[in-house]
DNA sequence: CTTCTAGTGCAACATTGTAGCATCTGGCGT
DNA sequence: ACGCCAGATGCTACAATGTTGCACTAGAAG
């Protein structure tokens, strides 16, 4: 840790830090906000509930899952977060960098992990039926990641 | 009712039967399978397994969840039928008419209603890292339908 | 009609997420 | 530095969706 004791808003014109983000949005900066919200940004892929669990709980932060999904629902309501859908039921999260930058997503059907495809953007540009209106538009691609392997078929599971 | 009382093939080449695609595919044909094969086949929009538990209830089939999921699970590993995301954690089922030809939908995100975007091809042709696999691509659009109307914000549900 | 296995029904369970409410605490005014 | 109190937390209970195990039924083959 190399910073000032004193917190201050570190240098002038760098991105905010996590604690900066959080007050901006003028909520209080609690353990649970400020660790999901660097675990957010310190992670290379949208993680799950279940996984920010597991890291805050490593901490020895944030006692109950309800916490954790109030933490996640304000983020998300502010703008600091995204939700992801993923295939299974369950919801992914990542820090919103660029403004909307609305890329697409790999999911692995096997292991769960989702992938930031940066790259490919998710933007439809469909005749939708008059009186609709979207609002944005999710691109999953699946199949299975590196680390699981194309061989395996699906049976090969456990 | 205008079919002759003996089961035939009925025309020789015609869109084959819903009692026909489950007994082409080895399968019984039970009255659950036939019931849901045959609202999903008059469905203008994919059918969420509660709706299509509603219409076999309706119809005094299917006394058991478990036997509609079982169904569903069977009908999509054959082949006969697809099950599409969603932006809540329900799947939605959809007959497979021409072969791959995966299109694109969309979710209301009031109601829940999921609509077919057939011009919407769902094709992705990404780069990936290597070692990822695609095996298929999901895009959902959300947003409001016409009956829902975009007028209302999300606060004014209810 | 009998037989045999695929399918069904029921109960129990798993996973993911919400709602209510009492208690605690972050940040403010003093 | 201290006390206050709305906002955040922890706990329990609940809801929605889907799965598993097992005994019983029924589709269809012979
Ligand atoms: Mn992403
Ligand atoms: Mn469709
Ligand atoms: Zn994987
Ligand atoms: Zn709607």
């Amino acid at each position: 840790m190399n910073e000032p004791h004193i917190h201050s808003p570190a240098s002038p014109n760098a991105r905010p830090t996590a604690r900066e983000q959080i007050a901006a949005c003028g909520g209080r900066v609690t353990r649970t906000r400020l660790a999901v919200l660097e675990a957010l940004h310190g992670s290379a892929h949208p993680l799950s509930h279940d996984e920010l669990g597991d890291m805050l709980a490593a901490e020895a932060i944030a006692h109950d899952r309800v916490t954790l999904y109030r933490a996640l629902d304000w983020l998300v309501e502010r703008g600091l977060a995204r939700r992801i859908a993923g295939g299974d039921r369950a919801w992914r999260f990542e820090v919103v960098r660029g403004a909307a930058h609305r890329h697409a997503h790999f999911h692995c059907d096997r292991c769960g992990q989702v992938l930031c495809l940066e790259q490919l953007e998710a933007a439809p540009a469909a005749a939708l039926p008059t009186g609709y209106s979207v609002e944005r538009a999710e691109l999953v691609l699946h199949g299975h990641c590196a680390a699981c392997g194309p061989e395996h078929s699906a049976a090969e599971i456990r």
